[in-house]
DNA sequence: ACAAAAGTGTTAAATGTACACCCATGC
DNA sequence: GCATGGGTGTACATTTAACACTTTTGT
């Protein structure tokens, strides 16, 4: 296949910024460059955007081909557009940021680039092109976001005890928060389903489990209701 | 110029979607197309991106030629790929969100496309491409925005009265405020300089004149304060 | 003197914050 | 029985919301 157009164009690509939530510490995904340029370093798992296809299409496709990863909450982050971001040639890229539940999609076997791993946010290697900028522009984006959007519970299992989403929220806005005001504040907005069911293999009380209840959130989003943590 | 690509690529434009206020309603520029697709339909501002510059000069040259807007807020809002948005070829583009004072570009000759217009944001013509939908995106970014950053003033003039800036947030979000607590919650704030200025040419008391105070304000946020409205 | 908009405080309700102990379970 | 985390309530401070009259100025 070959394109011919009166003036260069920029090529366009799509990166992902996909964390994940391991009850600890915040993580992400990484894939080792097999190819110059940066041959070798670590970068953002992404690729080329196929004319057919739209952005989002491009985002998971290139997900699932690198790392395994399918049917996870996707949402556009920001594009960059610096002339020299690759130093190959011009490329624009449109950046995603994807969040998964850790627990389901434990190893991911990836099926094209398998060198993909997860690496804890604070820790991370010096990344290629600009994707180091890329990452804190997806923080920054998660850290506000999270506070007035219920988008935590992509990170967690289905299935989850108050405290988990507590360190979540700790772990993410890297501060600590009140135990009781934080569950009274969860709580009260009735949108957790407490359930009959208990944590297992812990060495001591187990907690009660609850369940985001996305049906009750959008009835109350049409209401005029606002999340927020 | 020419250039030859084993795939064929997407062309990347920029889109602006430019607000202003004129004292009464919110309003955006418009540029009447003349030539197909969408022949005579007015749509956003914009076009394609160079090889050789970011995505933002695009779009800040695209705006100068266009309507003759220059040294204006800008800030980037989504970046749009659905595969047919464009019915000539693949098209992505990176819209972008201008705020203007219509004070300072009051009649903007435009040099290169002189048909553009400000119309009014909640009785816009039917627009071409999916531009409607970018617009809307705009006006949703922009009534999220206004309440938690102070990017209001940059729709208003330099010096302007309590009352002005609070109507514009009425305008912005739809919604009538309180005088008493409007003006109190703004002047706790301690960011509008208070000047030994009023207002001119009205029948009727002239109200005290304002100027929004950016050195204050970068000074309040390293020390973690959030603007809130 | 009157029309038009500027300017100004108080109260009640809701929300947020700080804080410490007993409980249930597994080992 | 002890170690570990689970679960719970109250008092105080802060923030928000509702609300109406006097003042200034131009005509």
């Amino acid at each position: 296949m070959s394109a011919t157009y009166s003036h260069p164009r920029p090529a366009i690509t799509v990166d992902m910024v996909v964390f994940g939530y391991d009850g600890t510490s915040l993580q992400l995904v990484l894939v080792e460059r097999g190819l110059p340029p940066f041959k070798g370093r670590w970068a953002l798992p992404g690729g080329f955007v196929h004319v057919d296809e739209t952005l989002e299409e491009a985002a998971r496709r290139e997900l699932e081909e690198e790392t395994g990863l399918t049917r996870i909450y996707l949402e556009q982050l920001y594009t960059f557009g610096d002339v020299d971001r690759d130093p190959r040639e011009r490329v624009v890229s449109v950046a995603y940021f994807a969040l998964v539940k850790l627990s389901d999609h434990r190893v991911h076997a990836g099926s094209d680039a398998k060198n993909s791993a997860w690496y804890v946010v604070d820790s991370l290697p010096s990344l290629a092109f600009d994707h180091g900028a890329i990452v804190s522009v997806a923080l920054e984006r998660l850290r506000g976001k999270v506070r007035y959007r219920p988008i935590g519970f992509e990170l967690l299992p289905q299935k989850f005890p108050l405290r988990q989403l507590q360190s979540l929220y700790e772990a993410i806005l890297g501060t600590a928060l009140d135990k009781r005001n934080f569950r009274k504040k969860v709580l009260t907005m009735e949108l957790l389903q407490e359930l009959d069911e208990t944590e297992s293999d812990v060495s001591h009380r187990a907690a009660r489990l609850y369940r985001f209840d996305e049906k009750a959130y959008r009835k109350l989003s049409k209401q005029g209701f606002e999340f927020s943590l």
